[in-house]
DNA sequence: GGCGAGGGCTAACACCATTAGCCACCCAGG
DNA sequence: CCTGGGTGGCTAATGGTGTTAGCCCTCGCC
């Protein structure tokens, strides 16, 4: 039984409509066409009349955020309770961001409002890491890892051309605890056929 | 020695004032603060007199961008030419980005316009995690792991109280093992595999 | 002496978040 | 019935942003 999600606070109804149409115009625009604008055409009314419901463009945000969170961290707990390895968990959080690179990108970026969130749901979301490390650095380690990894997958700053799956293979072999070293439960080649191809590979970056 | 640096192409010299005020502007003031007015104000001009040396302010970002490439690349290859583990090139790497968050930010954030920046200095910089590690894939992991955790240390992302040495010294020792754990090696690695093997010892010490 | 180019300026536009103030509806209390 | 008051919309306006258009001064050069 893994631990359930802590409860949003409950809000007026007409303030879910503004956080889901919000949610909308991230989706399908991205993070600058988020703006009280195409928030209020999304909802059929004008932006100043949605200063009635939310305080501000910053208490929307906030809104998606907790919603990101508790996504991901469901995410993340539903892989553990099935699988349980380190590739497992990454495969997950990869999936989970590249599915909602927007809601990811603005979840993830910038710095966090701490005191405004649901409290204990941080914590909840980043759990897993811990779960699967055993012991909290080697957990921020693998999560800095894996946040690395996705945000740099989609800014594009990867160079073209680049194996990904192998390098989230090998960030998983490095972060595969003592016990089977050597063999990690990598990710039965799905793209092992393109990564044997592509063996030159490239620069790195920054 | 160590590869030098891509020239940057020579430029007019004002726009080398616009440049360098717009990267005073950004350490003062954060990207928040950095607009066309600030930029303007700190040259002792009008916004709109920018718009004679430059196209835009992408145009600017892109300078800084390089700017804080080479800057990076010049600390990363300084690390390996004295020490070269991995935990030194990992430190260097923080130690740059926490001189200049702002820079950093600015240079590693969203997208990056490849197109229009000096060719090869984005390799370049990156080349020695590539040297660090031997191996391409391994290498990208590296760069994504310290990204992951500089980019979550300079927005305030890790809970109070963490004890970052220790997680940057977690992941140090998560990457120091054998190169291409995860899968046969597909490619034999530069000049410097012997980097990687060397320092296979236990936990680093902050 | 003209003359073009470099480099400044003001005015203006479109968009952004946000505030102030006004008005229409709906529903409960008298 | 009718009279509030709360809810939720509106327009107008403010000060910020990047950016464009058009004007003007001042150099060095032929």
């Amino acid at each position: 039984m893994r631990p359930p999600a802590p409860p949003a606070p409950p809000r007026s109804s007409r303030v879910d409509d503004v956080v889901a149409a919000a949610r909308r115009v991230l989706d399908r625009d991205g993070p600058a066409g988020l703006t009280m604008r195409s928030v209020a055409e999304e909802l059929g009314i004008k932006a100043p009349s949605l200063y009635k419901h939310v305080a501000d463009k910053a208490a929307i945000e906030v809104e998606l955020v907790a919603a990101a969170l508790a996504e991901i961290g469901e995410a993340l707990h539903a892989a553990l309770s099935e699988g349980g390895t380190v590739a497992d968990l990454l495969a997950a959080y990869r999936r989970e961001a590249r599915c909602r690179p927007n809601l990811y990108r603005l979840a993830t970026a910038g710095p966090l409002p701490r005191e405004q969130l649901p409290p204990g749901l941080e914590d909840w979301a980043g759990a897993p890491f811990f779960t699967v490390t055993g012991e909290p650095h080697r957990a921020q380690a693998l999560w800095s890892f894996a946040h690395g990894m996705v945000i740099l997958e989609l800014d594009g700053r990867f160079p073209p051309g680049s194996d990904l799956e192998r390098t989230w293979a090998e960030g998983a072999a490095a972060f595969e605890g003592e016990a089977g070293a050597a063999h990690p439960a990598g990710r039965p080649a799905g793209g092992s056929a393109a990564a044997a191809a592509s063996a030159g590979g490239g620069p790195v970056g920054p």
